[in-house]
Order: C-alpha cells, then sequence, then structure tokens
DNA sequence: GCCGTTTTCGGCCCGACTGTTTTCAGTCG
C-alpha cells in the first residue's frame, strides 16, 4: 500500500464529508492526506515504527484508520460513506461551478452521480431549473464536460511557460504597467499546471484588464471585474490576471504565488502575532505594515524570504523560522549538460552545433549521450559506430570552441539487470548513463534489481529517468528507492532529475528524498536537438522544489571535478 | 478531526466574482 494510494482514500473522504456539509472534518482530512502524499518515507515503515501521529495533521483517530487500510487494505468508514454518497465526486467537482454544494444538490434533486448523469441532466435543461441555477451555469457545465473529456485538465509546465512568458512580456510592455510578474504554480514551478496567474500592478487596472482580455490568443472571455479578470486561450490554457495598486505588489505577489497551503499557513502566523494577512497587505489593526515587497510580509513575520518553489507547506516554515533553508541552487550555477542526443542516434543536430549552443549558454562542457540501445526507433549507436562518434567528438574538441565535449551514451540496462554493451567499449567512455526503455510493466523488485545492479557496474556513472514516467502518458514504474538510494551511495552513481517537460522524472518529492539520503544527483535535459538545451531551466526548477543545492548537483561542478567524480 | 509560547476546549484564512438574485450563497484560488 503506497502513500498516494492512502493519501487519496483521505482525499475521497473529505470530498464526501464535505457535501454532507460536516464542518472541519474535511479540512483535517485533506491535511492529512497531504502530508500523507508528501512524505518521503514510505508509510508502512513509519507504521511499523509507531510513528504515524508524528505525521502532521495525523491524530489518533486517522492514524487508527491508516492501520486499518495497511492491515486490510481497506477501509470500512470509507464504504460507508460511499453508500451515503454514491456520487464520482472528484470529475463531478473538477467541472467548473460544481462544487461540493452543487453535486449534492444535483444528486438529491436529480440523482445526478456521474459525469453521464450529468451530462444527460444538462442537455435536457433539466439544471437550470434548479433552485440558484440557471442557462448560464447548464452552459458553462457541459463546455466543462467537454473539457474534462478532451483531458485538456492540466498542462505541462514546459509547454505553457513560452507562451505565458509572451503573455507576461506584451502586457508588460503598456506604458500603464508599473510592476509585472508571473504568480501561482507556474512561478512555483509546478510541473503542471492547471492555470497560468500572471499579477500586474497599474493605476489604470481598466485599461490593462481591457487589453487583456482583447489580446489575439484569447478564445473565451470567463470573467471580467474591476481587478481580476480570466480568459481561455486558443490552445486551452486559462491564464487569469489580477490588477492591484502599486503599493501592495509585494502581498499580493505573496499571496498569488500559494501554495494555498503555504499562505494558510502564513495568515495563522499573523493571526498569532496580533496581524492580518491578505493580498492587500499585512495589517495590525488598520495599519499596514508590509505590502511593497514580498521580502517585507516574510520579515515582518518573523522569516526570512522564502522562494517561491519551496512554498507547499511542506516544511518550509518551519525551516524559515529557525533559519534552516536550504541555499537553491540557480540555472546559472549549471556548468554544462550531460545528457544530449546528436545526429548520430535520434537527435536533429550534429554535435558541433549542439557544442556551439551549449557554449552560447555559457556552458564549460557538453557530455554527447547518443543512444546504445535495442529500440529500433531511436536509430541507436551499435559499438563501431560509437567509436566512430567518439573520433568525431575528439575532432570537435581540437577545434577548441571554448567549450569541452565529453564522450559518452545512454545505454540500455536490459531484462536482467546488465547493460547492453560490454564494459571494454564502456571504460573507452569519459561517462556512461545507463537506463531503462523496455519491460516496464516488471514488478517493484524486478525494476528496483534491474536499477541496482546497473548500478554495479563500475562504468555507470548515472541513472536516467529513474521512474521512466511520462506525465500524461505513461505511469512511472514502480522503483524502491531506498534501495536505489544506498546503491547509488555504495556505487558512486548519480541519478539524473531528467529535465524533459514530460518526464521531470526524478519527481521533486524524490529529488528531495534523495539529497536528504546524500544521493548526489546530475540534471540532464535529454536534449534531442540544440533547443531543448534550455529546459534545464525545468530540471533546476524540480531540484530547488526538491530543496537541493549547488552542492547536490554534480553539473554544477566545474571540469576539474566533474572528470575527477566520474573517474570514480 | 487536529492542535496548542494565549488554549486539552474552542478555534480552524481571506477576499473577488458570478449567477441568480434583489442581498447572497457557492465557487474559486
Amino acid at each position: 500500500m503506497k502513500n498516494q494510494e492512502i493519501a487519496e482514500i483521505f482525499y475521497e473522504i473529505a470530498d464526501i464529508l464535505e457535501i454532507q456539509g460536516v464542518d472541519w472534518k474535511p479540512n483535517a482530512y485533506r491535511k492529512a492526506a497531504q502530508n500523507i502524499e508528501s512524505l518521503s518515507e514510505d508509510i508502512v515503515d513509519v507504521y511499523k515504527k509507531g510513528k504515524l501521529e508524528d505525521i502532521p495533521g495525523v491524530g489518533e483517530n486517522i492514524s487508527r484508520k491508516i492501520e486499518e487500510i495497511i492491515k486490510t487494505g481497506k477501509l470500512k468508514y470509507l464504504r460507508k460513506l460511499k453508500k451515503q454518497v454514491p456520487i464520482e465526486l472528484e470529475k463531478m467537482m473538477s467541472i467548473p461551478a460544481i462544487g461540493p454544494r452543487t453535486a449534492k444538490l444535483l444528486f438529491d434533486k436529480l440523482k445526478v452521480k456521474s459525469i453521464k448523469d450529468l451530462k444527460k441532466a444538462a442537455k435536457l435543461h433539466k439544471i437550470r431549473k434548479l433552485k440558484g441555477m440557471g442557462e448560464k451555469t447548464e452552459r458553462e457545465i457541459l463546455e466543462g464536460i467537454k473539457t474534462l473529456e478532451g483531458s485538456k485538465g492540466r498542462f505541462l509546465l514546459g509547454h505553457v511557460l513560452p507562451a505565458t512568458r509572451e503573455i507576461e512580456e506584451e502586457i508588460g510592455r503598456l506604458p500603464e504597467v508599473k510592476q509585472i510578474s508571473l504568480a501561482g504554480s507556474v512561478r512555483r514551478m509546478k510541473e503542471t499546471v492547471h492555470d497560468v496567474d500572471v499579477l500586474v500592478s497599474t493605476d489604470k487596472p481598466k485599461k490593462v484588464i481591457k487589453f487583456f482580455v482583447g489580446m489575439d490568443d484569447v478564445k473565451r472571455v470567463l470573467a471580467k471585474g474591476s481587478t481580476k479578470a480570466s480568459v481561455k486561450l486558443s490552445g486551452g490554457l486559462q491564464v487569469d490576471i489580477r490588477v492591484v495598486e502599486n503599493d501592495y505588489f509585494g502581498s499580493a505577489l505573496q499571496y498569488f504565488t500559494g501554495s494555498k497551503e503555504h499562505n494558510i499557513e502564513l495568515r495563522k502566523i499573523a493571526i498569532r502575532k496580533g496581524f492580518k494577512l491578505s493580498e492587500y497587505g499585512l495589517f495590525k489593526g488598520r495599519k499596514v505594515i508590509a505590502g511593497k515587497k514580498e521580502v517585507y510580509v516574510y520579515k515582518k513575520l518573523g522569516l526570512p524570504f522564502i522562494e517561491p518553489e519551496l512554498r507547499e507547506d511542506k516544511g518550509e516554515i518551519e525551516a524559515a523560522a529557525s533559519y534552516k533553508l536550504p541555499k537553491l541552487v540557480k540555472e546559472k550555477d549549471v556548468k554544462g549538460d550531460l545528457h544530449v542526443h546528436t545526429k548520430w542516434s535520434d537527435g536533429s543536430d550534429r554535435i558541433e552545433e549542439v557544442a556551439r549552443a551549449a557554449k552560447e549558454r555559457g556552458y564549460k562542457y557538453l557530455g554527447i549521450s547518443d543512444h546504445v540501445s535495442r529500440v529500433r526507433i531511436v536509430h541507436p549507436l551499435d559499438k563501431r559506430r560509437l567509436l566512430k562518434q567518439m573520433k568525431e567528438i575528439e575532432k570537435v574538441n581540437k577545434k577548441k570552441l571554448g567549450i569541452t565535449l565529453l564522450k559518452g551514451a545512454e545505454v540500455d540496462i536490459d531484462k536482467n539487470g546488465k547493460l547492453i554493451l560490454s564494459n571494454d567499449v564502456l571504460k573507452k567512455l569519459d561517462f556512461v548513463i545507463a537506463s531503462i526503455h523496455s519491460g516496464f510493466k516488471s514488478d517493484v523488485r524486478e525494476i528496483t534489481n534491474r536499477i541496482v545492479k546497473a548500478m554495479e557496474n563500475p562504468f555507470v556513472n548515472v541513472i536516467a529517468h529513474p521512474t521512466g514516467r511520462l506525465m500524461q502518458k505513461r505511469k512511472p514504474y514502480s522503483v524502491d528507492f531506498d534501495k536505489v538510494f544506498e546503491a547509488a551511495k555504495d556505487n558512486n552513481v548519480a541519478l539524473e532529475i531528467n529535465s524533459f517537460p514530460d518526464r521531470l522524472d526524478l519527481n521533486y518529492v524524490n529529488a528531495r528524498a534523495a539529497k536528504e539520503k546524500g544521493v548526489k544527483l546530475i540534471i540532464g535535459t535529454d536534449s534531442h536537438s540544440k533547443e531543448h538545451l534550455g529546459f534545464m531551466e525545468l530540471g533546476v526548477g524540480v531540484a530547488r522544489r526538491g530543496w537541493c543545492g549547488k552542492k547536490d548537483v554534480l553539473n554544477c561542478l566545474d571540469y576539474g571535478k566533474l572528470k575527477k567524480w566520474l573517474n570514480k
């Protein structure tokens, strides 16, 4: 039974209780679920140690329920609740305009239990007859179902970032705009985002909002008020703008960056100190004591500045209060990229082109790592072509481009944990990345064994994308990270944070666990063209969300030290 | 249901916008 599965159960309980109109309990269950979800340790281990109640938000009652789930795989309480409220809650509530109260109303009056029922009811115009509902709500619900069916609910950070920056620039060019910043989950570098938040300060809110809803890419205006507006872009992405006065841009930025959970904790601190915190500032009575800048808000609450990527209420507030926040790695700390494909396998650019682009980015070194694989589609290298490629790399190095190329390869791990290239070839390389590209469906033991065995090969330096996930396409394979972390340390092997937009693997939870265990990380882009080198920002985002500093990331080392590490 | 440098009982974040209403509940973030 995994942490995630147990968390899901408590989320479900929270939803049902909310529908039933129960006060406070939903929050308590949700809080517990969040903390279980983000636990880096296996909850079964925590249970065995008798430490369940050490998890924040878990008390006597919930810990008893966790025990029941671990022992029996089920929870009677949830079953009972489900019988009382037999509704597809999670899906229903993902439809805009439907929250717990409306779901309850729809069930009570129209026996709507599922999206299917909902669609039918809306099409038959039954919903508009309910109290508090109308034509417009009905249309919005149908629209929402369409969106859900097209699964356009969440977007990959790497895919929305470019468009988002364009919008930021476009609005920023307005002379009326004093300050502008992205906020929300984009600013926190969350791997997927539901919408994009833009914060602007100006004396002319109407003008800015008018411009915003009239931008070229806007397909639909969802809401438009005097201080905020929401639009849907043609690609389906929702963008929200919030317009404030310059005097409280800081507190507004703090507020709109979130996360919600982080902000709730901050407000509690404010209350304890006799203050009140909102987007309009930090107040002592009626007096504003902080608002202009984000950092002042934290300061007046007795805290140092907390980087946006950490603001998830995962211990950052406690760490800040005791001045134990980590100094996070920055993109400019990265000295090179070690996961790059070229035309030799399935990349689209030649070695020299990629090298020049890497040099442009300020890198000191670049590791070429084309595929050695049995997957035909990637046009893999065999021994002969690999040796030939190494010659070409040497040739490019002689051109003195101001960047050093390292000879590497991304070699498949076979189903027994062996690399599909013999050691006498591997040892000629500067570095070896090992990765799993087949047999994803094997069980956790098998996968873990394959990875561990690969790490025991003396020439392996990095395990690429350790869980193999492709967001929105393929689930991660199960890996026993305790074992993998141990083996990584024992064998001086680094784990990769793969920066490709749909991978981001390790994810930030695992990256943080790795860091805490003292495992070294490498941030690689898995570039298949020179433009992909820019994905580094996403991997750095993951590392930052995982509390990693530059000392945790090997490709922040300069060339000499990195080379030494690679030679083990 | 959880939690505690105000508390083991009594709190539990805060505000904007919308639709459907004539003053507000529900949703959203």
